[in-house]
DNA sequence: AAGTGGTCTAGACCACCGA
DNA sequence: CGGTGGTCTAGACCACTTT
């Protein structure tokens, strides 16, 4: 009897919290409501705060739950579904109300970017930075790099946004012969986390997209889009409409 | 002059220490090699241990950092492209190295995968947990729903492994009509974490694929990939091949 | 002013690993 | 065994929001 030996290693506080947690915020609290403070959750459970948050912080990556400075913790809403641009259906540039330029600008590239691109060290690149949003909320960012010989027709005068628009519209003309896509965890900087309006280190999916025309890369796009509140959307449309499901839905992901 | 007045809000700390982290790592150890420990780094910054970690913590989101217990905090290689598999190309079964079959039930499903799938509640559902390898690591894990009205013909006698792997050759006599995708940032839980070789609360990459096939909905899968790890690639292959770039090149996400 | 989450400290003990 | 990262505590102060 006695023998316990080699116990399975203890589940730690922290995780045992969050698994409370999670079942209160799905049975007894709707979208938007805001949770007792930390404080006293911390209190109620018998921990210190610091364990407290740590579970906190699991579900807040999990975008279950948001946090407002002076205001609260409250339950988040299901994620948005933001489509990426399937293959085949356009450039980056086609009038997209959801993407809004914020600045553009044309330089010679970094060493890396240069590789990346497959040009000359010297040539210049232009760089376009847009904010992509719906429902009036910023979800992403994107920084759009064009080797200028893809683009060799440019207006000469444009500047800033107005050039961005141009280069746009110059890459609508070619044809695009596929893009490749990849995606990632990573996390805000200083600049993409103004942007987003959240604060450093907010954990974003980073998809990188090569289009491909004429055997070359025309364009390479590095997006960041909020972890917490969205999620990124692939499917050729017109397929088999049903409910979506969303990691949040943990059934689905049980096995036995 | 002495009119501070808004200050633009300072840095944090550990904000702070994971740039100076991240140009150490970068500039001054190679992949695998073991950083200093983090009493002393701290000691080193002059900061409490705690602080350090949450910096540590960043990087370690960041596929920067590999920490492991009792051996120390190594710098992480960059992340491996892990292709998802493109449409069109096969079902899930394709005889594929890279999978292996863990387990497979048959059951009824719950409400919210019956509705996912389109099905009454009472039709079976097979489920096959698979784990993906490469290079001899586990970097993800899948749960695989199979209506059983969308393979009739299974064997009967078959059970676990070996039932999972009837349904696959089941499925891949279908015709694929296509499928649509979704990713969004989870965080895995008991089992995946176990099949991950992982703790408990380990980010991951979570993709969730609907096969449709015949107007329906014959497969739906649940994927999860270390987040840490790994980095998932769309392309249609063929296209020009370049040095791949990684969100770690964070050269490409700044602009101006 | 009061209440919230965000940051930071200085310590403690544990689980795991290698020698 | 000594060294590492992992967990946890009890407290402090700050930045932000609402009243």
């Amino acid at each position: 009897m006695g023998t316990t030996g080699h116990e399975p290693a203890p589940e730690p506080k922290y995780w045992h919290l969050r698994t409370v947690l999670l079942r209160a915020i799905d049975s007894e609290f709707a979208t938007g409501e805001v949770i007792p403070n930390e404080r006293e959750l911390a209190a109620r459970f018998g921990v210190a705060r610091a364990t407290l948050r740590q579970a906190l912080d699991q579900l807040e990556l999990e975008g279950r739950l948001v946090r407002r400075r002076g205001i609260g913790t409250l339950v988040a809403a299901p994620r948005t579904a933001v489509p990426v641009r399937p293959a085949e259906e356009s450039w980056p540039g086609t009038e997209d109300a959801a993407w809004r330029i914020v600045g553009c600008t044309t330089a010679a590239p970094a060493p890396k970017l240069a590789e990346a691109l497959g040009i000359p060290a010297d040539e210049p690149v232009h760089t376009v930075r847009r904010v992509r949003s719906t429902g009036g909320q910023a979800v992403g960012t994107e920084v759009l790099h064009v080797p200028d010989s893809a683009v060799p027709h440019l207006p000469g005068f444009a500047a800033d946004t107005g050039r961005g628009r141009s280069v746009l519209r110059q890459l609508q003309r070619l044809e695009l012969a596929g893009e490749s896509r990849a995606v990632e965890l990573g996390v805000a900087e200083a600049e993409e986390a103004r942007l987003l309006q959240r604060p450093p280190g907010t954990p974003v999916l980073v998809v990188t997209t090569q289009y491909a025309a004429g055997g070359r890369i025309a364009a390479l796009a590095v997006s960041t889009y909020r972890a917490d509140t969205c999620r990124l959307t692939f499917g050729e449309t017109g397929l088999v409409e049903v409910a979506p499901v969303g990691a949040a839905l943990s059934e689905v992901r049980t096995a036995s």
